[in-house]
DNA sequence: AATAACTGTTTACTGACATAACAAAATAGA
DNA sequence: TCTATTTTGTTATGTCAGTAAACAGTTATT
């Protein structure tokens, strides 16, 4: 029961994109992504919020979602959800009274770091078949790309 | 005013996720394509379809979505959009009264041809920084990860 | 002092899917 | 053949990830 796609070697206009195949990519990675880290686990944006407020300690919602890529109003759902689940508090910044510095909480760090080996099994397990010539030769593509 | 995005170099956990960095990746290419096509262009996806109906003339909707890797009710606003533009019709198969094989019209065919003229000059622009090495690197790294 | 800009937030919207249910039609099994 | 199962396209409903516009409170500019 493989070839669920029936596109396997198919050479049409589409599959010489890479755009097309980069967004099935993007799919297949989502989806693993979701299956690896379980019914309970972060989803990969709030994952993504959750790494760089550990990373950055005290980042600014503003800076963080520059940082993500994404528009402010969008970051306020994803903070919340941290925030309820008692990952990470929003706390007043003494020089600015407008902004709110992201601060994990000690479970947050203990979250954060399961999720992260979490996560590196899961694309350890996607590019079982790459080399770490491959890898390493896509990562930085990919960054290539990001960079317009 | 470079550097929109604060995140240039730097050297965290998530920056040196394989996903991460493809999801990033397609979101460039996928505001690109949009700003590439105009207002009253196609999404990605209308054009993938449009580009596999006008690939494999009388294809069913059911191996349309399976090539597309969607799920067939979600094919149906698609094929409506392309018939409602007079782009392709649904036209009944003889030998099966409950498929709906896809047949471009002429104009189908002529505004593929010029969409697709326009994704490649996409393309071209957001590659070209790459080498042709690269972009065939690319390409086949990401059929790659296609395949599980 | 007045104006402009910025921060986090809410609300409303969009795009791109999935799931579940359905009628009509086709196929398989007894 | 008759019945049961499967398949096709469709609708209705929901979810997820995001944007855009407007807002109050605060800070910066001039």
């Amino acid at each position: 029961m493989q070839d669920l796609d029936a596109s396997e070697s198919d050479d049409s206009d589409l599959e010489r994109l890479i755009g097309y195949n980069l967004k099935r990519a993007y799919l297949v990675v989502q989806s693993d992504f979701r299956n690896a880290l379980g019914e309970d686990g972060f989803s990969t944006r709030v994952f993504a919020a959750l790494s760089l407020a550990v990373t950055f300690p005290q980042i600014t919602q503003t800076a963080l979602a520059a940082k993500m890529g994404i528009e402010r109003s969008g970051l306020v759902a994803i903070v919340d959800e941290l925030e309820r689940k008692g990952l990470l508090t929003r706390t007043a910044v003494p020089t600015d009274r407008r902004a709110q510095a992201l601060v994990p909480t000690p479970r947050g760090h203990e979250a954060y770091t399961v999720a992260l080996q979490k996560v590196r099994a899961h694309e350890e397990f996607l590019f079982s078949t790459f080399t770490p010539d491959e890898r390493a030769t896509l990562l930085s593509l990919l960054r290539k790309m990001r960079n317009r």
